[in-house]
DNA sequence: GACAGCAACCAAAGCGCTTTGGATTGATTC
DNA sequence: GAATCAATCCAAAGCGCTTTGGTTGCTGTC
């Protein structure tokens, strides 16, 4: 069933009919009526190409999923904001065009999306320092929301992002005030926008408290269980072991946890744990007590609002740019426990 | 730079420059090669909703990704599976596109699908037993793969699955000849398609070797983590524990190996464990010996076979629909050792 | 009674491509 | 030398929609 046909049957234009579905004014209220009550028995659905083609617009938003050329690892939490950026599109009657992207391809792939004219707009996975392809897009023009921030001037294209300086910050203050000196901050990869802001997050805090932090507590890779497992085993092997961790990632805390009850101690007794908790939904932190304390905030959630904010510019062009800071919640759980008292003082020894 | 302006900077028809472009052999070699040329330094990229107006194809295959409605989660292979989809649809030049669903309005989307027009043909995800998506699409005649099997009649469309009877029956066997005969089921909601031949694969070994499956040791649950943990707690601490779990996912089984370690007990020592591993590229099993001993079978070339059987039989029309079995590796790790010797004894003296 | 103004409708062009049904050439055949 | 044929090329229709630039008929105004 297409406009023709259904036009025929109603013995009215294609013109008539196309814009009382469209919700044009130049119709009567009785037509329209009509109009979409034949559309609704004839189960009218227009053609999206064609209205992308006679328009301009395609009802189409990209996403482009870097995966990392050195390990071949796929984000876990794309599939949770993935999740809730569809949920939007669904409502909002928009579609979603994936591509999946070696990291060193993106640039190409960019400027494919915005020269084929596929999408109305894309999301900006996984941003780095300085990640160029904000000024990329800017220059082609084509609408965008970056989930998460690209280093500096960010004030100049819309983003949703977590507090991830302030979430960490407040992390390490809260095991600097159960006694904890030595911790280990175990974080992604650097060159990652988010990861980096954990790391000065960290080092406020730490600074701010009079500790120094020790270099080799501070890591810095792809959040792998295994690389949780080996760099904590690592640590709480060597002469002067952390009592604490700070982790980017459940999965690597999964592996430190290994680690630590591979080493015959307990996590949330010799060893405290903090992670950032994105709320994965096949992988909760615990039913009613959070198993590790966390910064928490949900990556769904996260993908909802930069789905919303991207039709919303999509829709109402020439605003200036948006942007959202969310503040994580830091959550009490199971893994986290005063600094153990022999180590207090083992350490009072040492003076 | 569209089809009309490359055609009249190279003073052809766009019949001929289009015929040029896509190989039809009623242009001069000659021609061609100027024609591919200038496209080129043209950077000419046809638009694709126009090819698509014009062809009825649009060189896009539709992923509809179910969310439970009870639990909200996405179910964790569907990263990896996409990335290896991608990587085909990359290299032969298709596009994705995805929907988010709630289980409950699949049908409507596979028809919309259908309807519209917008995709070439669909990959189906997660089916279950006497899934109606089959008929669905065999109905409205959009080709498509179904990632696994959907009950009955497997010759009657295609598939790419993993041989998850096989599996689990040659894992079963693994831990009877490892001396174990309290075997625990924990497996995933058993309306999937995989889960139920999991389970018939655990029985049929079971049975072979004379051992009376415990129904108080199989459960069918959503793979979470706390579903493991929930689980393996209470069946540990029940008066006869089982030696041994065959586990339907890493996630699950991370909660189990927590909860056999609060009980003071470790694996791959008391309690010996044999997960099903997918591979998942930021759920490794472990680095050089694998964590968990393993039925193992990569989801993401899953992925690839699937999208490659797709765009086949989208090419060539008409054909018998095609299957692919894939065997799972066995591969031993760290979490299987024999049964132990008290619980042989404290069984023997019980008689 | 002429005219403006308005509400309601429509014909046809246009979006960028493919494809049908020729047209034009030069070579080949008898 | 006329007819046939293969090799190239082209004009124009068509895919299903939106949108421009109307037309038509009616009401109200002076």
């Amino acid at each position: 069933m297409n406009l023709k046909e259904l036009s025929s049957i109603l013995g009215l234009s294609q013109t008539t009919v196309s814009r009382a579905l469209n919700g044009y004014p130049e119709v009567s209220e009785e037509t329209r009526r009509r109009v979409k009550a034949a559309a609704r028995d004839n189960n009218y659905r227009p053609n999206p190409r064609a209205m992308g083609l006679a328009t301009g617009r395609t009802r189409t938003i990209g996403h482009v999923i870097p995966v990392s050329t050195q390990h071949e690892i796929v984000n876990p939490i794309f599939a949770d904001f993935i999740a809730g950026a569809g949920e939007v599109y669904a409502r909002n009657d928009y579609d979603m065009l994936l591509s999946v992207v070696a990291d060193v391809d993106e640039e190409r792939i960019y400027r494919q999306l915005a020269s084929r004219g596929s999408v109305d707009g894309v999301i900006v996975h996984g941003p780095r320092e300085n990640d160029p392809r904000v000024a990329l897009l800017q220059e082609v023009g084509l609408p965008f929301v970056v989930h998460g921030r690209a280093g500096a001037g960010d004030g100049a294209y819309s983003w949703v992002d977590v507090n991830n300086r302030h979430a960490f910050e407040r992390a390490t203050n809260f095991l600097i005030d159960l006694g904890h000196d030595r911790i280990a901050l175990i974080n992604g990869v650097e060159t990652m926008d988010f990861a980096r802001r954990r790391r000065e997050g960290f080092l406020k805090a730490m600074k701010g408290r009079g500790l120094h932090p020790d270099a080799s507590l501070m890591r810095s890779e792809e959040m792998t269980e295994f690389y949780g497992y080996r760099v904590a085993r690592e640590m709480l092997m060597a002469p002067a072991p952390p009592t604490a961790f700070l982790i980017s990632s459940m999965i690597t805390a999964i592996g430190v946890r290994r680690a630590v009850e591979d080493l015959g101690m307990k996590l949330g007794r010799e060893v405290s744990v903090v992670i950032h908790d994105d709320e994965l939904s096949y992988l909760r932190n615990g039913e009613d007590i959070p198993i590790f304390s966390a910064t928490r905030s949900s990556v769904r959630s996260a993908g909802q609002l930069c789905a919303d904010m991207l039709l919303d510019i999509i829709r109402q062009p020439g605003q200036p740019p948006r942007q959202r800071l969310l503040e994580a919640e830091l959550t009490v759980g199971l893994s986290t426990a005063p600094a153990p008292k022999i180590e207090t003082a083992r350490r009072a020894e040492r003076r």
